[in-house]
DNA sequence: ATCAAAATGTACGGTAGCGTTCAAATAAAA
DNA sequence: TTTTATTTGAACGCTACCGTACATTTTGAT
């Protein structure tokens, strides 16, 4: 194992091959720990979809169970870009909030994303740690922007709440209502662009009737 | 493999012990699969629990798979009985939807339940018809049965909805937030009571100031 | 007491995966 | 060209598990 964490080795690397292999290694585990899980998933099917020996493998990650993490945080560490809760300038309360529960129910109907949560949930048992990460990087960081968001309208005197944090919650859960658990549980979940524009005014114009000073 | 249906078995047997011995071989696989999920349980750890040699095991149940099968089947049946949403005669629609919420949220709160989601879910890939399953007999029926009271109220003119399938999915939105997704990965969450029942009254509230007349 | 179903222990063959070792090959940098 | 880090394949020891076979023992029913 030449070096723990990938996160930031740029630079310290006399060879630029190692590099791509480190990726190839990190995309090839996503797709066969997103597939079958970690217990199913063998270092060996890794290192063949990565086209890389399964010494290589060992040489940048200390195990499996440490290769796994990584994903992970590689995971985690993407999903800021994919989804983003943002205070618009000069932008009708309503709009803001129509794009951001239009944004969370792209973003958590993604497969990949619903195979993400399936494997990853399976591993907390495992290992706990993994779970909190998880949820310090996707989860709480969502809530915590939303709950940001919100202060700013209640500043602005549009809305009022005497709980913030339960009202973030709140959005989200009209917003997603059991969506998220139908399709973690495979069922597929038919959806035109209208039906989602009518669930996400639906969930917004509730929400807001629930805050409306 | 002596009868491969365990479900209404309890006729055609000449001896009663093996029925205690397939009870005990159900729980343990239970425990066993529910703490380490269906490709890290071993056979054998689960005849260990349940003091019952292997060979037993596999003379009652085709295989490690099947027996996965029939302990979702088992769980799911006793599903119901936790959770039963009435609509109680003589009774304030309020006070109905606020026992209905509370058993929703006592019944998805547990540690069993949390942990049985987490290892079913990951199980959907290698097999889809067990989610499918799962969503028949979990949610899907409770939220029938939901819908159905749901219903009843709008006759009596109580309250009124568009939609009553999306209404009783927001109910339980309203009601759980996200707090099954914190709860999956590992989160404590940590509720008196006190807290429960201002969760569940707020939720409710809200539920009505959406629907009222 | 007798009988047959049920359960057991042991052992087996087969497969598979983890993580390591090592000598040989490769490829970038000097 | 030489040097040095990196990569490779093949093999290894080890452990674990699946599912089966079989001879033996237990156990309930009659």
């Amino acid at each position: 194992m030449k070096n723990a964490d990938h996160t930031n080795m740029l630079l310290h690397t006399d060879r630029p091959a190692s590099q791509r292999k480190i990726v190839d290694i990190l995309a090839a585990a996503r797709t066969e720990f997103f597939a079958n899980g970690f217990s199913a998933t063998s270092i060996e099917a890794i290192a063949a979809r990565a086209c890389v020996s399964k010494v290589t493998v060992y040489s940048w990650f200390k195990n499996k169970e440490n290769l796994f993490g990584e994903v992970v945080k590689t995971e985690c560490s993407q999903m800021r870009k994919y989804f983003v809760v943002e205070n618009l300038e000069g932008t009708e309360l309503r709009d803001i909030l129509i794009s951001a529960a239009h944004g969370m129910l792209n973003f958590l109907m993604r497969d990949e994303m619903v195979r993400f949560e399936r494997v990853l949930a399976a591993e907390v048992n495992r290992d706990p740690k993994i779970g909190e990460y998880f949820l310090d990087n996707g989860p709480r960081m969502l809530l915590g922007d939303l709950t940001n968001l919100l202060n700013a309208a209640i500043e602005r005197g549009e809305i009022r709440s005497e709980n913030v944090t339960e009202s973030a919650e709140m959005f989200a859960g009209l917003t997603m209502g059991r969506m998220d658990l139908f399709l973690r549980y495979g069922h597929k979940v038919m959806m035109t662009e209208e039906d989602k524009k009518k669930r996400v005014n639906r969930a917004v114009d509730a929400w807001l009737t629930l805050h409306r000073v």
